[in-house]
DNA sequence: TGACCCGGGTGTGTTCCGGACACTATGCCG
DNA sequence: CGGCATAGTGTCCGGAACACACCCGGGTCA
């Protein structure tokens, strides 16, 4: 909390800040999170959550707390995505943003929004209004990122419940890979991976039969990718 | 080139800096250029080349910037790699860097060194001396792209001469990839892509029989690349 | 209460692709 | 003119991808 000091340093340097693209699943559809801004530039406009580094904090450190503090958000799997630094792209000046991409389980972030003064909602990331700044660039690089990265690390469960069923998982990687998969095939291989751990529980209020549930074997993984396993689609 | 000017914010501001990665074939080796350090902190220590980010620039022009004033390298391919940002990374003070990563053909560099006062060099990335700063960190990171990336995108070509041998571009594979490639299939594969134009010449000068010579074909591979092509292995 | 509707879940045949594998061709050199 | 070093080439096999067809289980609703 700086009172009314001041730094100085001999050559001008850019401003350093975080954005963070957080993506959720919700039955069918990925979404995004996004904050209204309550200050100028671009008051009112839909922005990324985001906000400056501190001087002692590392960048992931300061995405975290950033999020934390405008969402209530703790993502379990966070990553740097790309940074932007065109000059011009923050009108108040040079400023240069580092931005990360989360995925969280939308059902423990649902009741998300207003945890602090300002709001938060999720979008359909195919749908989204017009972003603040340059961060329909960001979105959009966030996008191609988790579409490539999504087929060779098993990152998809972070967006899915503890338990889930394979139909939902097929669905995940359909609606990230934008493209239908063969039920059959998709079964056989994620099953051939041996990293779900098959529960003797199903789906429950469903008006059709009840589909099995699995959960996401993290030890085994674990354990796979020392040996030198690939996860692949 | 400010003189003896200041400048004054109400908060701290990290410095700003880009390093790069360059890498080059040398027959049979990968190389990265280093440059040797002239000042404190690690005077006399090599580096990766790079510098401050000026206030008018864009990241990836402050890269091509340094790199150029550093040693007179002006790269086919620069992308960004990562940025570093850890508190303590330098002695100075809190610099964050965006780390970039360039491929050069070796050829069009080898009279390299003294480009400017300092000493510029080509080092085997197996085998280099110990590093700046965390740049033994950004270097690995490099290493673990260029390795990914290779299998996916022709990347690999800007670091051969215009006109080279299958031999040669199988070589380039192996050494980043570190493991052996089947002669028979790796011909196969790589030309039924289509995309390596076959010229009526064959290399010279060797004391054996002369193999032929390819050219890579940036223009149809744009063309196939829109047409939604996957450059694969 | 039983027919039907809706997705869940499995089997099978065909095709396609990638990996394993070894010999002949060519040109220089001594 | 024989040896040597690298260039260059085709086939076979097994597993993965794909397409199609079928049964299952439970809820709904007439």
């Amino acid at each position: 909390m700086p009172g009314p000091v001041s730094y100085t340093y001999e050559y001008p340097r850019p401003a350093l800040t975080v954005d963070c693209v957080v993506f959720g699943l919700d039955d069918e559809d990925l979404k995004v999170l996004l904050i209204r801004r309550g200050v100028e530039p671009f008051a009112g406009r839909w922005a990324l959550p985001g906000g400056f580094v501190r001087m002692e904090e590392s960048l992931d450190d300061a995405a975290r707390r950033e999020l934390d503090e405008e969402a209530g958000i703790r993502p379990n799997h966070l990553e740097q995505l790309y940074t932007f630094g065109a000059p011009g792209r923050d009108p108040r000046g040079r400023v240069v943003t580092v931005a990360y991409f989360a995925l969280v389980k939308l059902s423990d972030h649902v009741p998300h929004a207003a945890t602090d003064a300002r709001d938060a909602a999720w979008f359909s990331v195919w749908d989204t209004p017009k972003l603040a700044f340059d961060h329909a660039d960001v979105l959009g690089t966030a996008l191609q990122r988790l579409k490539g990265k999504v087929r060779y690390q098993p990152i998809g469960f972070e967006l899915l419940p503890p338990k889930f069923t394979l139909t939902q998982l097929q669905r995940l990687y359909e609606v990230i890979l934008e493209r239908e998969l063969d039920k059959r095939n998709f079964r056989k291989k994620i099953l051939a991976m041996d990293l779900l751990e098959e529960l003797d529980e199903v789906e429950q209020d469903v008006s059709h039969r009840a589909a099995r549930l699995y959960r996401f074997d993290h030890k085994k993984y674990k354990q796979l990718e020392k040996a030198g396993f690939n996860f692949e689609l």
